[in-house]
DNA sequence: GAAATACTTAAGTGATCGCTTGACAGTTTG
DNA sequence: CAAACTGTCAAGCGATCACTTAAGTATTTC
């Protein structure tokens, strides 16, 4: 398991907390004590959480000093985004024309 | 774990075995033999699977006589896009004040 | 009604997850 | 340099996951 880029971020984002982590980090960087500090558990669990994200590719981080910084990474979450919207817009195509063909086999009556 | 449909949602798409089946009925609604066929596992882990998907919402199913048929639930797909949506919008908006910011302090030299 | 079909349930198993605590390392501050 | 701060590594542990095989149920076909 987690092959593709696809699994991790769909892995990533099924958290409640690394989801809370990436809605914290859509506002704008943050520190790791920053991130943990709201998040009941300790630092190294939220550590663990961070790696998740960072080998999903979804955030960034950069150590500076003691201080590590991270950040969002918008084209991870736009490619899960895409594959979403992808196959939702196959389905509803394939709707339509079911629809309109339905429409037309009513209007031979 | 496994709160609310988000954290169902993603976990589910988090398994490639998953995606295919989703993939598969994007195109139009299938049997539970149908998408087991070209799975390289046993029915009963594909039923699993199915388990997973019904119970994030992403897919919805009904049985007539022997048969069971599945079809996709775009409702679900486009709440798990909505999130991703929102804020990566969120992050990108952040990124063009700044860049704004950044222009017109620019400007004053 | 016997046999084939299509799925469902149950039990078991090894691997991975989501934390924990404790020890430790590098950086800055007094 | 000592102390405080910020992060990292390691070991361990119970819970959950992703299957498996075997057996069972309901439906349709011959």
């Amino acid at each position: 398991m987690m092959n593709n880029q696809l699994d991790r971020a769909f892995n990533a984002l099924s958290d409640p907390t690394r989801r809370a982590i990436v809605e914290r980090l859509a506002g704008g960087p943050a520190t790791v004590s920053e991130l943990a500090a709201p998040l009941p558990m300790s630092l190294p669990a939220v550590m663990l959480h961070l790696k998740v994200l960072e080998e999903s590719g979804l955030v960034a981080s950069e150590k500076k000093g003691r201080v590590r910084t991270c950040r969002i990474e918008p084209v991870a979450l736009s490619l899960a985004e895409q594959w979403l919207n992808d196959r939702r817009r196959l389905w509803e195509s394939r709707v339509d024309r079911l629809g309109a063909f339905l429409e037309s086999e009513g209007e031979k009556e």
